[in-house]
DNA sequence: TATAATATGAAAACGATTCTCAATTTAAAA
DNA sequence: TTTTAAATTGAGAATCGTTTTCATATTATA
């Protein structure tokens, strides 16, 4: 049974206070440095890890390594989905009617039952799709 | 502007032999030298990035790396969508006018744009999720 | 052909993540 | 409280996927 230390609340605490933004492992570490109470990488991975296998975090794989961010309501009866902007990386947390009923479908007519804690819809948020019709597009 | 060699024939003809599968780019390298072509690894990865690019190939990323997989539609009007289950691997396609749907709605109500060349739906087919309710789940 | 632009491949470099292992901390038992 | 066994820590090494380097080879064009 996993001990509950003090490295251990210091992550998902770092991680609660910025509950907006999605981290790397190393800016966990760094974060923790800069607060004062420092913890080993290898530790922060470690953590992040567990803390995800129970729910209490979303981890988001992008092509440049993982993600972790607070999650909200880590007993919603569905889970959430993940909307991730490709533009300017920041993650937003969706709890849709549409989306479950999408997944009903799928799992109905298409044999397929989608994990929403695994699945992140990638594309871009107003801002960003704003900014890029007026500059040249990306 | 980029020149048609024999490498990017080879790479993207294995990846159209082996439609249904999404592969590694080592598992690619792997299948050319032993089908009696062998390319570079550092070619092969150049390669598949480019025909992702220009929409021929699927890229999927997953915590262990990126997978390449054929597309077998790449000038659909509105890109096609990717289920992946996360148990035994397999990519299959989706189109379905149910994610346009919502898609839409996403777009109309939540402000976001969704790239479905961007977006893999994960979780489980319905042969894994068989073999799993009988044996000890995941 | 001659040439200029582009692609190749082997090896080195890189960066994220995992592993190793001795030292430390935790939780529960005595 | 002390003891004890199980679990965690952290620094550095190791691993692994991917990118870069650069001299050589290939491609398309003039």
């Amino acid at each position: 049974m996993p001990y509950t230390t003090k490295q251990r609340r210091a992550v998902l605490q770092c991680l609660e206070e910025r509950a907006s933004d999605a981290l790397t492992p190393g800016e966990v570490a760094e974060e923790l440095r800069r607060s004062g109470s420092p913890v080993g990488l290898a530790t922060v991975y470690r953590q992040l890890e567990q803390l995800e296998s129970t729910g209490l975090l979303h981890r988001i794989q992008t092509g440049e390594g993982a993600l972790y961010q607070y999650c909200p309501h880590p007993s919603a009866p569905h889970g959430c989905f993940l909307l991730r902007c490709e533009s300017c990386g920041r993650v937003s947390h969706l709890d849709c009617g549409h989306l479950q009923t999408l997944c009903d479908h799928l799992a109905a007519e298409h044999h397929f039952r989608v994990d929403p804690r695994q699945t992140v819809l990638t594309g871009r948020c107003q801002a960003c799709a704003g900014k890029e019709a007026l500059h040249g597009a990306n």
